[in-house]
DNA sequence: ATGAAAATGATAATCATTTTCAATTATGCT
DNA sequence: AGCATAATTGAAAATGATTATCATTTTCAT
């Protein structure tokens, strides 16, 4: 019998789950790499990239995306948020989304659109920036 | 990775941003070059990703990414504003922030951040797809 | 006209991300 | 255990957008 690969987890998973939370705020995947290299693990940059990526599929880790173009990645908890990031020094606070949710739904449905995600960050200098 | 955009920046192009315009809608660099060489306009692609982002600078066009990371660029209007983007065809719908505006002040303040500004942006199915 | 400064664009370099594919490892079965 | 098959891994190469260089051309004020 075929088994079911629905909610197949790699056994890298947990490695690049582990240093991504201890990163303790955004890490690209080559950022990930190198922080798990620096601790002696062996793993490889392709094999990063997919349990990042499958990660993000489960909703266990946010992604977003520097200026640049460069995909970062946070685990985050278990309730839908935002985050407020500084400019200067990468700091990150979570904030719940409140208004912008009702937002985000009024208006999608308003212009008759379904399926409706959103995406919303607010950038700024911290107090020690 | 962060990279140096000094020693180019203001260099709007009358040209690039009449064929964004004439795009309609959000194009990338690459779209924009490809649409004047067509066209048989002589220009080069370097010329164009300095407009574009000279344009940006100006906050005379919006830029967004795409999922895969390429940089989209739109002709917008005068004020600040947000957009509903379809998920299938791409389609988008300029929107007021409204509630935003607000949600970003109010937080940034009360974690102390200044020189705040925000990003948000829906993504749905539009009525068509 | 002249020279300085700005703009241009061909070309090469950068670099994150994806693809390939051969090797390794896990899994299921007898 | 032993064997077959599928899943996983990662090194290396490919991809492709973006950026850096730099020689050349254009603009413009004097
Ligand atoms: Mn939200
Ligand atoms: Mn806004
Ligand atoms: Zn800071
Ligand atoms: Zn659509």
């Amino acid at each position: 019998m075929a088994r079911c690969w629905e909610h197949w987890l790699s056994r890298s998973n947990p490695r690049v789950l582990h240093t991504l939370e201890s990163a303790g705020g955004f890490a690209s995947a080559q950022e990930v790499y190198q922080l798990m290299q620096r601790e002696g693990q062996s793993i490889g940059l392709t094999t990063v990239y997919r349990a990042l990526q499958s990660l993000v599929n489960e909703k266990i880790v946010d992604i977003l995306r520097r200026d640049d173009g460069e995909a970062i990645y946070r685990l985050c908890g278990d309730s839908h948020h935002h985050h407020i990031v500084c400019k200067g020094c990468g700091d990150t606070v979570e904030i719940e989304g409140g208004a912008v949710e009702k937002w985000a739904q009024s208006l999608a449905a308003e212009h008759g659109y379904r399926d409706v995600g959103h995406s919303a960050e607010i950038f700024g200098l911290c107090p020690k920036c």
